[in-house]
DNA sequence: GGATTGTAAATTGTTTACAATCCACTTGAC
DNA sequence: GTCAAGTGGATTGTAAACAATTTACAATCC
């Protein structure tokens, strides 16, 4: 029997998650388009699956699909889109710290500074798609904690406004936001924290 | 060759119209577990699409899916959540009628006139599945005349919004509201449509 | 009697096979 | 030489069979 919530996450959920970096990290080219079958021999399972992967990645705005075609990258959104998204994903993350930081535990705190470390080391190799991996990991764990049920919508906006992360190299920059980041929220400060995220949305 | 966007929609994202309006308007059991195999009976597919279709309103917050025991029907946001999405929405949408209104046609004008047709045929004979798809459809087809991109998001707040739909009974309100949009919409004129939007997404 | 274990049916997850569609290239007429 | 239709290979879409997991119920033990 289970004790705690299933950690374990589903191989499908960890092929979109690897699949979503790479395409963020600006690993794929943008007009080739994405093959099935090249993706289950080189994660080992069917197209069933994969074939999962490459829809849910459509909907996020990751990948786009047109019928019959198969899937490829998706371009970055227009200004004016990207300004909508951008504030509605600030009003988001402030929500959902607003909702979960009283609640926060001290595994919580451990996992987040899991992240930072992990997207520091990142940043020492250069490794641009686990930095995406681990910047969108660290936000999403708040959204997730605050709701589930938004999380998916949040992520769908996020995923589409990184879409250009590639393009980002202030490595220390990076850093030094999150860093701020995790400590206000380690000390339970709403009012830093969310002036933290205001100040690494932009 | 194909002139113009395609018009003709696939197989499954008829079934996933079908389920969403049959859903929001309350005609399935919160608690009953929805069944990939009468589905596929139902609509006269194998399996295969229709986990498709699952996937996709699983994603959309229609229904909620957990690991090797299928989906079932999903439960309306909190208080607190509703209020943020309701007013993500209306950021969303008055965003989008600023975008798509100086460059409709007469043709989208006649499309949203069917759908209020439609509409208070639907509401003439209290019919909630149709009722709840028309009002989507309309919010929907502005939507989409200003970015696909967004619609998917959009839907995915909304959908989640809709979910206590069924319990809307005041018909000739709903008729009402939708008449001043398509009307102020045709006209062209922002600021009405966009109170018109504003007083009908409450 | 109540709890636990074992078993069979039902359901989901995955694979494989096949049909439909698209795409690039060839072929042929003009 | 240019353009058109045809053709073969590759790719996606669907269906059906198989494996893994869950669920419900019966049998067993304390």
């Amino acid at each position: 029997m289970q004790l705690v919530e299933q950690p374990v996450r589903s191989v499908r959920e960890q092929i979109v998650d690897t699949v979503r970096a790479e395409v963020l990290a600006g690993a794929w080219s943008n007009d080739e388009p994405v093959r099935e079958q090249a993706l289950a021999k080189r994660f080992g399972v069917s197209r069933g699956p994969i074939r999962d992967v490459l829809q849910q990645l459509s909907r996020e705005g990751v990948l786009i699909y047109r019928p019959n075609k198969g899937v490829r990258v998706n371009t970055p959104p227009a200004e004016a889109e990207r300004q909508l998204l951008q504030s509605m994903r600030r009003e988001m993350e402030i929500f959902c710290l607003g909702q979960c930081i009283d609640q926060l535990t001290e595994a919580d705190d451990e996992q987040l500074e899991r992240i930072l470390a992990e997207l520091t080391r990142a940043c020492a190799k250069g490794d641009l798609s686990a930095i995406a991996d681990c910047d969108l990991t660290l936000h999403r764990t708040l959204v997730r904690r605050a709701s589930g049920e938004l999380e998916a919508i949040w992520l769908s906006i996020t995923s589409r406004l990184l879409m250009d992360y590639s393009r980002i190299d202030r490595f220390d920059e990076i850093i030094a936001e999150h860093e701020a980041i995790v400590s206000a929220v380690k000390q339970r400060d709403f009012e830093a924290a969310q002036k933290a995220l205001q100040e690494n949305i932009i």
